[in-house]
DNA sequence: ACGGTTAGTTCAGATACTGAACTTACACCG
DNA sequence: CGGTGTAAGTTCAGTATCTGAACTAACCGT
């Protein structure tokens, strides 16, 4: 199976491989999200080609992760930005970082996460949306429980 | 910059990329937390070229998010289990379907998710550590603003 | 006129992936 | 005994993708 054909799979995850299942989309969208714009930004950043990073921001526009703006007419000028369904990547973004950061051995600089609501430093902690408490892996399950397409 | 010098960047984001910043690496992943063990298992269900299951499950092994265990020695054949760390994956996981299914307009099947604390299905909500509110993209902040290396 | 900025595109050479066949080592069946 | 099947890979030729560097286009400031 090629990569282009992923999105064909009828499973939450391998659609979400179509549009972010590549590391320099992810770091795109990492830069996205603290606040980058251009195009020679995310270059930078991310340390990608240019023609990956070409590439990578005109898939995330056609998947409406990002929107091509012009925010200058002589010469045309475009900037990059998220759209509510980009910025709807933050939680999983921060997940991501935070098994990152206590799971793996390598040290990275902490992301110094502060929540505003509380003020405090945190670390993310996904939950029930029906009971408010924590979920683990211990404690779901699926209702077709062993169904041919895949799901987690 | 290539692939395989993604994990020198001291980010946590990249650093979680130079583990499971492939496609086939998350639907190994996705499998491994349902339940599969087997190499054949893992081919048949990703569809990805045997080759690329080789390579990715011995980079899982390598990165310690799954271990290859012989379970009959006569033929010698293998299978992997998650490690505590692969385990660990299963928020991330779980919240990047979460997005796929509100966000893509593609319908994928529902994964049924139950959350056998109270017996509902549920939608994961990540929370703050500290005070147990939601986390959103507008409650955050960072505490370096504008760091160099990226941050998410 | 000269250099700088922004957003790309182009290209040769290197790297990675695909699909299929092949391998090893056994088990089961008649 | 020979054939078929299973499990876990490996190998290979052809194809696709990526890298790094240079180049383009259209302006600005000095």
């Amino acid at each position: 199976m090629r990569w282009s054909e992923i999105d064909t799979v009828p499973c939450p995850v391998a659609q979400a491989m179509s549009v972010i299942g590549d590391a320099w989309t992810m770091l795109i969208v990492r830069d996205a999200l603290r606040g980058s714009t251009r195009f020679d930004e995310f270059q930078r950043s991310t340390r990608a080609s240019r023609a990956v990073v070409a590439e990578r921001l005109t898939r995330l526009v056609h998947h409406g992760v990002m929107e091509r703006k012009q925010y200058e007419a002589h010469p045309p000028r475009h900037e990059y930005q998220l759209t509510a369904r980009g910025r709807a990547l933050q939680p999983v973004l921060m997940v991501m970082a935070h098994w990152s950061e206590t799971q793996l051995p390598k040290p990275t600089r902490s992301t110094g996460r502060r929540h505003t609501t509380c003020g405090h430093a945190f670390a993310p902690v996904v939950t029930c949306s029906d009971c408010g408490e924590p979920v683990t892996h211990e404690t779901i399950t699926y209702d077709r429980p062993r169904g041919s397409a895949g799901r987690a």
